[in-house]
DNA sequence: TATTTTATCGACTATGTGTCTATTAAGCAA
DNA sequence: TTGCTTAATAGACACATAGTCGATAAAATA
């Protein structure tokens, strides 16, 4: 954030008008993988060569969209993390409504490989810490995390793709009901 | 199979080549947004315009290459399904037995959206054959059928990507340890 | 104001798609 | 075997896309 010296004014403003051009692309084919340069500069009213001053590719965008949407992620959930006296289901309700509320945008996202990285690695440090606060022993007997942390981004990704008609208590209520012990 | 008129063999020589090609493409690169029609033409040694008198694109190709992989799946798990005296873990490995088999061609395909929601039917198609022969009433407190085959499908997705160092037989008995109720 | 950086324009090479026509070759059926 | 039918090839076409380059104009800043 305030870390990065400050850029100048033209390539913040083309950034965000490129950032801006990939959401309004995005929303109405919803499909990454039909994103090309010459739509997303058109789209942003820039030229095709200003696209290369900024990036090397539209995976370079990408990765960029994704690493500020994990910001984000993390400012919203880590206050209700550090909220030791929730009910188990209390924390993974909060989580599956911001995933709610950014619904359309995961949906999209979640076909991203890096996406599905962030959000795999984001499930397993938060059923990490759940654990660790509970003192459940994570070396004998327990599941392995990454399994459980599979099985939750398996859920999701049908959920916000194929389910949400179902609310996010709904699912919150399966996954509970569903493991032996609370993944959240 | 014997249902379809009989082909050219010239017709069916060269379907073959195409998806030999594309096998062979595949595992080079391990990447199925990365071919085209060129390359897999220029691999099969076939004039690029002999592919579109067999398939309407790439997408078309990949379609009945699933398919194909779908139907010998069907044959080869239903005969272990059928067996109704197995045990609740039985039946589970010997499917994750097969995945094991062809997690190459399965970790290249999971990424094709028509082959991850034949995964998908497939494995929802198999819970739910299990539950009615164990006499499990599917209405009244039971996980939701998708919501069980959306977490196997996380596993195995994660399985076959990142984690096929471990066994069938760990993978199987920490599903089975995790859910409160058998899946398969 | 002078220097640096950014944005634009046009061009170029390269790869890819999908279609079309004409020609050759292989399969099949009377 | 001959003749009809279908498959495969070759080459061309228009079009879209990627990534790069040099020259020029415009904006930011020291």
């Amino acid at each position: 954030m305030s870390i990065h010296k400050k850029q100048d004014p033209r390539a913040l403003r083309t950034k965000k008008m490129l950032k801006n051009a990939v959401f309004s692309l995005l929303s109405e084919n919803q499909d990454v993988a039909q994103l090309s340069v010459q739509k997303i500069t058109s789209r942003a009213e820039l030229n095709r060569a200003t696209f290369y001053l900024h990036y090397e590719d539209i995976n370079d965008l990408l990765s960029q969209i994704v690493q500020e949407i994990f910001d984000e992620l993390s400012s919203k959930t880590e206050p209700l993390l550090q909220m030791k006296n929730l009910d188990k289901q209390e924390h993974l309700l909060g989580f599956l409504d911001y995933v709610y509320e950014y619904r359309k945008i995961f949906a999209v996202f979640i076909e991203h490989a890096e996406f599905k990285n962030s959000l795999f690695e984001f499930l397993k440090n938060v059923i990490h810490m759940r654990r660790s606060e509970r003192n459940i022993a994570t070396t004998e007997n327990t599941v392995a995390l990454e399994i459980m942390a599979a099985s939750l981004l398996g859920i999701i990704n049908w959920w916000i793709k194929d389910g949400i008609h179902y609310s996010s208590e709904y699912i919150a209520k399966q996954i509970t009901s569903m493991y032996k012990k609370k993944p959240l």
